[in-house]
DNA sequence: AATCGGATCAACCGCACGCGG
DNA sequence: TCCGCGTGCGGTTGATCCGAT
C-alpha cells in the first residue's frame, strides 16, 4: 500500500537500488523535478513522488556533502538549534551541502548524547539543575534561548546582573561593539524588562542585554555551549540567514504585549546597510555586510523583527529603533 | 565464529501549510 | 469559503553496521 499521493499506483518501498537511483538522478539532471508526483512516472521508476523527492534531496543531489560533520558544523548546528529548537531544516540551510535528516541523525545520535553529558538539557541548552557544575562560568546568569517549542520565552532572563564591568573585564581581547540604546521607551512592549544596553562581542560571540535599573541581564553567549572547543570563534550568528532565523525565534513566541512599532522601510537595502554597519559588519567585515545587504535587499522589512532578533521576544526594548542604537565602539 | 546490543542512517509516515480551482 | 493537491517538515521506524563479549 503506497502513500496516498500515489495510492493509485503500485509502488515499491524499502531501499533504492542503483538502478533506480541511476533512473532518477538521470531524469531529474536533464529535466529537473518539476511536480514530483509525475516524476516516478515520467523517469519509470515504480516508487512514489514523496520518496523520489526524498531520494534526490537526501542522497542524489549533486551537491550533497558526504563524510563526518565538522567541529565547525557541529558548532553551528549548536548554536542554531539552541535558538530554533529542532528545526531541521532549517538548521541545515546553515550547513551547505547538508540535509535535514542529516542534520537530525546527527543530533539525535551524537550531539544531544553529548550535551546530556555535559549536564546540558538538549532541549533547552540550560544546564540541568542537579547536573549544574560549581565552577562553570556564568553558571547562575548563563541565559539561553529556549527552543520554540518551549513553554517560555527564547531567553532565560536571570538574576543577578553579569555586570557591565565583569563582561568588559573577560579576558576576550576582542572588538568589542557596544550599543547603548535610549532610555526606556514610553510604550514599552514589555513593561517588565526594559533593556537599557545591549552588547555584541563579536569574536567570541557574546551577546549580552542589560538592564541597568532592574538588574536584569540577558545572556547569549555562543561560548557557554561549546562542546570540544570551548573558544572555538565560529558563530552561526554571522551565517547568511541567520538573522532571519532570530527573527523567526523571535516571532513564534507569544509576545506579552501587542507589537506597537512595525516601521515599514522603503528602503531595505539602504537600510540593512544601516544596519549591517551599526551590527559592525563593515570595515573588517564588509564582506558580511554585503551578505546583510544582499539578505535584505526586499523593499520592506519590519524593524521590530529586526530588534528582536537582538532582543528577542517579551524582553524586547520596545519603542527603540535600531537606528535610534548608538554605537560607542 | 557466533551472538548480542547499541549506534547509525535511510526511508517512511503523518501532519501542516500554501496554492489554485 | 471550501476543498483537493502538492510539497515540506519533524518524528519515528526499521535495516544495517560494528564493536564487545
Amino acid at each position: 500500500m503506497g502513500h496516498h499521493c500515489c495510492s493509485k499506483q503500485k509502488v515499491k518501498r524499502g531501499l533504492w537500488s542503483p538502478e533506480e537511483d541511476e533512473k532518477l538522478s538521470k531524469y531529474i539532471t536533464t529535466h529537473g523535478h518539476g511536480c514530483w508526483s509525475s516524476v516516478p512516472k515520467q523517469a519509470g521508476l515504480q516508487r512514489c513522488g514523496k520518496s523520489c523527492r526524498l531520494r534526490w534531496i537526501n542522497y542524489l543531489r549533486p551537491d550533497l556533502k558526504r563524510g563526518s560533520f565538522s567541529a565547525q558544523e557541529e558548532r553551528v548546528i549548536i548554536d542554531v538549534h539552541r535558538i530554533l529548537g529542532n528545526r531541521w531544516a532549517q538548521i541545515a540551510k546553515h550547513l551547505p551541502g547538508r540535509t535535514d535528516n542529516e542534520v537530525k541523525n546527527f543530533w539525535n545520535s551524537c550531539i544531544k548524547k553529548k550535551l546530556i553529558a555535559q549536564g546540558l538539557d538538549p532541549k533547552t541548552h540550560n544546564l540541568i539543575p542537579a547536573a549544574r557544575p560549581n565552577n562553570s562560568i556564568n553558571s547562575a546568569n548563563i541565559s539561553q534561548f529556549h527552543h520554540p517549542q518551549s513553554s517560555t520565552t527564547p531567553f532565560t532572563i536571570s538574576s543577578p546582573i553579569k555586570s557591565f564591568e565583569t563582561t568588559q573585564s573577560t579576558p576576550m581581547d576582542m572588538n568589542t561593539s557596544l550599543v547603548t540604546l535610549p532610555p526606556p521607551p514610553t510604550l514599552p512592549l514589555h513593561e517588565t524588562i526594559p533593556i537599557s544596553t545591549f552588547q555584541y562581542q563579536d569574536a567570541n560571540v557574546l551577546m549580552s542585554y542589560k538592564d541597568q535599573n532592574s538588574h536584569t541581564s540577558i545572556d547569549f553567549t555562543h561560548g557557554s555551549s561549546s562542546l570540544d572547543q570551548p573558544n572555538m570563534s565560529s558563530s552561526s550568528f554571522h551565517q547568511p540567514g541567520f538573522m532571519d532565523d532570530c527573527m523567526w525565534a523571535s516571532t513564534v513566541e507569544p509576545l506579552e504585549a501587542p507589537r506597537q512599532n512595525e516601521v515599514e522601510f522603503q528602503q531595505g537595502q539602504g537600510q540593512a546597510q544601516a544596519l549591517a554597519c551599526k551590527m559592525g559588519f563593515d570595515g573588517p567585515n564588509e564582506e558580511k555586510r554585503l551578505e546583510m545587504e544582499s539578505s535584505y535587499n526586499s523593499s520592506t522589512f519590519d524593524i521590530e523583527l529586526m530588534e528582536s532578533a537582538l532582543m528577542p521576544s517579551g524582553v524586547f526594548c520596545g519603542g527603540s529603533s535600531i537606528e535610534q542604537l548608538q554605537w560607542d565602539c
